[in-house]
Order: structure tokens, then C-alpha cells, then sequence
RNA sequence: UGCCCGAUAGUAUAAUGGUAGUACGACAGAUUUUGGUUCUGUUUGUCGAGGUUCGAAUCCUCGUCGGGCAACCA
């Protein structure tokens, strides 16, 4: 019997959530008892990166099986020799598992070669499938058009015994590339394009990833995808929505093979504002030299959202409030920064760090002086650990920070005004010193001893808080900051070439950063909140004598929002 | 102008013939030793026209708009 209280949990539940469409088939599905438990498949080919619209699809998959008591498998769809390579292989089961998935069965459509061919022999002995000697340009000119039917081939009436031995010379390497291929024959006037004698194989002699030189045959996507499923006995076999009229095809192979039938499904593919989402356009990036590779931190790739500061958690939840729909759809990126944020917020260690200082002199603190003061590292964390940051006469601060001129609601430093400074005393602005041009130099300031952080008896009250670091103790390191790719919303749906659209400031690079000294212990394992910076990440390229993070994301900064007002 | 898919606040997503709700965004306020976090409030929506019904976002019809389909790619 069922512990009373899950049972209430998945009352609770069922009540809140709301189904996707595709958990509403599934259970119904196992309701009926059409299905005991499912069996759900990620198929990427191994042809190059995933990016977060795979992610989506990963999420979707797994989670499904996860949620409804069955398993996933990943099954590398590897059945155009030409494109596809080991090295995607172990990038893609890299970045699954970064996502916190296991697959049950690590799978390749390569590995059913033989069951294909069998499949194909099968259809031919039905008089289902016959091999055409048209060429390319042949076929597709018989094809017709969507509004015009197509034509039938003059070889499609052969014989089954001359399909049988020209498939299998096919097969045994006596015909080059594109003289030969083995069609389904369904019909040549139907309004599905897909439907009109779609190719099964065609000959490539071309090294195979896995199959090395054993076939020079290979199945086309139709032929390879729903029987692949259907041999793994996948339940619910979930695709993007240009598969939709495949989904004829795929029936129509089960069907005639009188096989285990797996269904597909299709959903809207993941858009973002801001950044594209295609192979094709991401390999121009990286190839263009726009960014620096496949896992340049402002690339939409897993690895490059996972360099830049991205935590799988948050892409999880990202792709779990976007939902899933039969429609197209363009999320807004501010809600995946929400969800990164939201989740850094909480895991993030609380460091100081100035990216454009100004000195500051503590008058009236004692000569040669220095105190160490207790910093929270997560005020999130009720049980949080600390750290000592070091305090002393001469710090650094934002140049930001300080105006001799400030306008109104501007908290921060200017000259007879009081700041604290976080962690350590509230600190009045007395005087500027300037150099010759009329730079500020230094602001001259002096502490209200009494006003320290966490035995404050000052009863002062200040609209400002800064963080800062003392010189002496100041580690150096350099911060690269990021923004969007594009400067348009949709970059897709632009007039012209995208490229056209890419926002020339998305890195900034800031050579060299004064942090606190804790900041020398940066490890790769931890994220960091640079206060009132944004939240950051040690990078790869960081060595022994130089740390280097990549900003993941800035906080919210409603004075921004306030001066763009003004 | 053939076939297929779709249309709910700015964006995304619920409501499955019975009070149009939620999240993000935006705006306003409270709290705050991060102009962060947290909390509260406000704002804005059923593509159009008919029909069925006591009652329609939901069902039907006709439009409109968006997307997809003519790779020996997946």
C-alpha cells in the first residue's frame, strides 16, 4: 500500500500541474493499458554541437520517461556517413549527462544495418520497393511539385526477382555513388510530397564512423528513424514539427513491415530572442570567427552556456517553464536569465571584486593599520559559511561610485555624503584631490569607527552600500563580459544575411580586475557573485598566474532602469 | 494557391461546454549593510465573421494571418 502521504503529494500535484500534450497521450496511453511503462528516445545525429533547443528535446525525452516510470535511450541517428563523426559522439554524451540524464541504452541506428536491409528485402518481396537507375535530377523532376502530382518512373514496375539482385548487387559495391537507388513504391500523386516513392537507400562507398567500410549502402532518415524505434520498442517517439508529414511514412513502413508500432509525435522546436538556433548558422559563427568556437561563452551550445556560468539546473527549469506545444513559438531570453539567475542566487559565493577603481583614503584611520572583517559568503544560506576580507586605509572603489556632481537618487559616494561600505564601516566623503588635467586622483574620506558591520552603534542610516577592496591585499585577475549575440530580437526573420544583425559588443574584456584576496582560491566547482557586479565564473583558459571569469549573467540593476528614464 | 500544422496579455503557457488563470517582462510600493534577494499591488489577452447552445477560448462553417512540405540531409 502506497504511503498515505505520496498519495496526497500526488493529489497536490495532478491538481497544479497542468499536461503537456504529449503527457496527456502517454496517460491516456497507460490508462487504457495500451502501454505498461514507456519508452521514450534522444536521437541526435552525430554531425556536430547540441544546443539549448536539444536541450528542450533532452529535457522533454527523459523527463517524460523519468516522470512516468520508464526509460530513455540515446540513439546517435548516424545513417549519412559523410557528416557525421566520433568526436560529436562523445560531445553529445558529454553534455546528456551534464544535463543530469541517464540514458538506459546507448544506441545507433548503425547498429540495425542489417535489420534495415532485411526490412528493405522484405518490402521488395511484397512488391512494396523497387530499385530506379533515374538519376538525382530524374527523380527529382518526376517528383512534381506540391500543387502538381508526379510521375511514376519507368523502372517501377520491375520485376521482384530483378529488385531482389539489383538491391544486392547495390549492396555488394558493383554500382558508383547515385547510379542506383532502392524506392518505396506508394504514390506518385499523393498531396504528401513524402509520400510520392520516397528514396530507402541510396549508395555512398564512404567510411562510416562505426561501420568503417562495410556498407556502401545506406538508409535514408525515413527509412532508418521509425524502425529503429520500433525495434527499440519505443513508445512515444517525439520529433520537431517540420516531421509532421513524415509521420505518414513512418506509419506506412510500420505498417507494411507489420512491426512494433512506435508513434511519433512533434512539438514546436525551442526559439530564442536574440540568438539563432541552427547548425548551419552556428557553424558560420565558428567558422567566420565571430566567436571563438563551438563553446564560446555567448554561443546558444550546451558547452557554451555550460563555459559561460550556466548551471544545468537552471537550464532544466528553463525548459520546464517554457512548455510544450504544437506551435512555433519565441521565448523570450529574460526568462532564462531569470532562471539562471534564480539559481545562482542561491548557490553563489559572495565575493568583491572592482572592475574600474578610484582610490579612496581613510583619513582618519590609523597609519599603517589593517583589520580583517567577516564577510558572509551567501546570505541565501542560512547556515553560510564566511570569509575574511581584509580592511585598511587606502581601498579601491568603483569609478562609478563616486560623483562630485551627483544627480538626484544617486545613493552612492559624493563629496559630505555617507556610504557604508559593505562588510565595514560607513565612511563620509570630506574632500577630492586632483591631478593636473582635473582628473579626481583620490576622494578623501573618513570612517565612523563605531558604524562596523555587525556591531554598529552609530544609529546612522544610509542609502548606499559599495563594496571595495584594499589595495595592499587586491588580487588581480581579468573579467570577460558578455551580451547578447544579436542586436535584433529575430535575427531569423530579418531582411538579409544574420550576420548583419550580430551585436559588435558582446565581449568586453577587463584586463585586469582588483578582487579581494579569497578570490585567489576561485575554484571551477563554484560560482560566484561578484557584489553588485553580476555572477561569474571561473573560465578554461584561467592558468596559475592568471585567473580569468566569464560574467554569466548581470544582476537586475534598477539604477540603470532609472537613469535611462532621467 | 495542392496538402498538412497552428492561432489565448509584450513573451510563453493553463482553462478539455460553466468565474479567462500562472510565469517571465513592464510599472508602482514595502523590506533590505548588494539600486541584488524577498514581499505586495497594478497593467495588458481569447485572430475575424457567422452558427450550435441556457452558456463557447473550447464544438461547427467560412475567412484572415503565421508556419511546414518538392535534399541520394536529419
Amino acid at each position: 500500500m502506497p504511503h498515505p502521504h505520496s498519495i496526497l503529494t500526488f493529489a497536490i500535484m495532478s491538481e497544479i500541474k497542468s499536461l503537456n500534450f504529449i503527457e496527456e497521450v502517454i496517460e491516456a496511453d497507460l490508462q487504457t493499458g495500451k502501454y505498461k511503462s514507456i519508452v521514450t528516445r534522444f536521437p541526435p545525429e552525430p554531425n556536430g554541437y547540441l544546443h539549448i533547443g536539444h536541450a528542450k528535446s533532452i529535457c522533454l525525452n527523459f523527463g517524460l520517461a523519468l516522470e512516468y516510470g520508464g526509460y530513455t535511450n540515446l540513439r546517435f541517428d548516424d545513417t549519412n556517413p559523410v557528416t557525421e563523426e566520433t568526436e560529436y559522439v562523445d560531445s553529445i554524451k558529454e553534455d546528456v549527462k551534464w544535463l543530469g540524464f541517464e540514458w538506459k541504452n546507448e544506441l545507433y541506428a548503425s547498429d540495425y544495418f542489417d535489420n534495415l536491409y532485411q526490412f528493405a528485402v522484405e518490402l521488395i518481396r511484397k512488391g512494396l520497393a523497387y530499385v530506379d537507375d533515374s538519376t538525382a535530377e530524374e527523380i527529382a523532376e518526376m517528383k512534381g511539385t506540391p500543387t502538381e502530382a508526379g510521375k511514376e518512373s519507368s523502372f517501377r514496375n520491375r520485376s521482384v526477382e530483378e529488385n531482389l539482385d539489383l538491391f544486392q548487387r547495390m549492396k555488394n559495391g558493383e554500382y558508383p555513388d547515385g547510379s542506383r537507388t532502392l524506392r518505396a513504391k506508394i504514390d506518385m500523386t499523393s498531396p504528401n510530397m513524402h509520400l510520392r516513392d520516397p528514396l530507402m537507400y541510396r549508395i555512398k562507398h564512404a567510411h562510416h564512423h562505426r561501420t568503417a567500410n562495410t556498407w556502401c549502402i545506406y538508409p535514408m532518415y525515413d527509412f532508418a528513424h521509425g524502425q529503429s524505434d520500433s525495434i527499440e520498442k519505443v513508445t512515444h517517439s517525439i520529433c520537431t514539427l517540420e516531421f509532421i508529414p513524415h509521420r505518414a511514412l513512418y506509419d506506412w513502413f510500420i505498417e507494411k513491415l507489420d512491426i512494433f508500432p512506435s508513434h511519433q509525435y512533434e512539438f514546436g522546436r525551442l526559439n530564442l530572442t536574440y540568438t539563432v538556433l541552427s547548425k548551419r548558422k552556428l557553424l558560420q559563427l565558428v567558422n567566420d570567427g565571430y566567436v571563438s568556437g563551438w563553446d564560446d561563452p555567448r554561443m546558444p551550445t550546451i558547452s557554451g552556456v555550460k563555459r559561460r556560468g550556466f548551471t544545468a539546473t537552471a537550464l532544466r527549469d528553463f525548459c520546464d517553464r517554457i512548455g510544450v506545444q504544437k506551435r512555433e513559438n519565441l521565448i523570450d531570453v529574460s526568462l532564462l536569465e531569470f532562471c539562471v539567475r534564480e539559481h545562482l542566487n542561491k548557490i553563489s559565493l559572495r565575493r568583491m571584486v572592482v572592475f574600474d577603481p578610484l582610490k579612496i583614503v581613510i583619513t582618519n584611520y590609523p597609519l599603517m593599520n589593517e583589520e580583517m572583517l567577516r564577510g558572509e559568503d551567501n546570505p541565501e544560506d542560512a547556515n553560510s559559511t564566511h570569509r575574511e576580507v581584509p580592511f585598511g586605509r587606502e581601498l579601491y572603489i568603483e569609478q562609478e561610485d563616486f560623483m562630485e556632481n551627483p544627480p538626484k537618487k544617486y545613493f552612492r559616494l559624493s563629496p559630505g555624503n555617507m556610504v557604508r561600505l559593505k562588510n565595514a564601516y560607513i565612511i563620509r566623503c570630506e574632500s577630492v584631490i586632483k591631478d593636473d588635467s582635473g582628473k579626481i586622483s583620490e576622494v578623501l574620506c573618513t570612517y565612523i569607527p563605531e558604524s562596523k558591520s555587525g556591531s554598529d552603534t552609530s544609529g546612522l542610516k544610509v542609502q548606499g552600500t559599495l563594496h571595495w577592496v584594499s589595495i595592499a591585499h587586491a588580487v588581480s585577475a581579468e573579467v570577460r563580459l558578455y551580451d547578447r549575440l544579436f542586436r535584433v530580437e529575430d535575427p531569423n526573420s530579418e531582411e538579409g544575411d544574420f550576420k548583419n544583425y550580430i551585436n559588435p559588443d558582446s565581449l568586453q574584456v577587463v584586463r585586469n580586475v582588483y578582487a579581494e584576496p579569497c578570490v585567489a582560491n576561485a575554484k571551477f566547482s563554484e560560482r560566484y557573485q561578484f557584489l553588485r557586479k553580476g555572477y561569474f565564473c571561473l573560465d578554461k583558459e584561467s592558468s596559475e598566474d592568471k585567473m580569468i571569469f566569464n560574467r554569466t549573467v548581470t544582476l537586475k540593476d534598477a539604477w540603470v532602469k532609472e537613469q535611462k528614464k532621467g
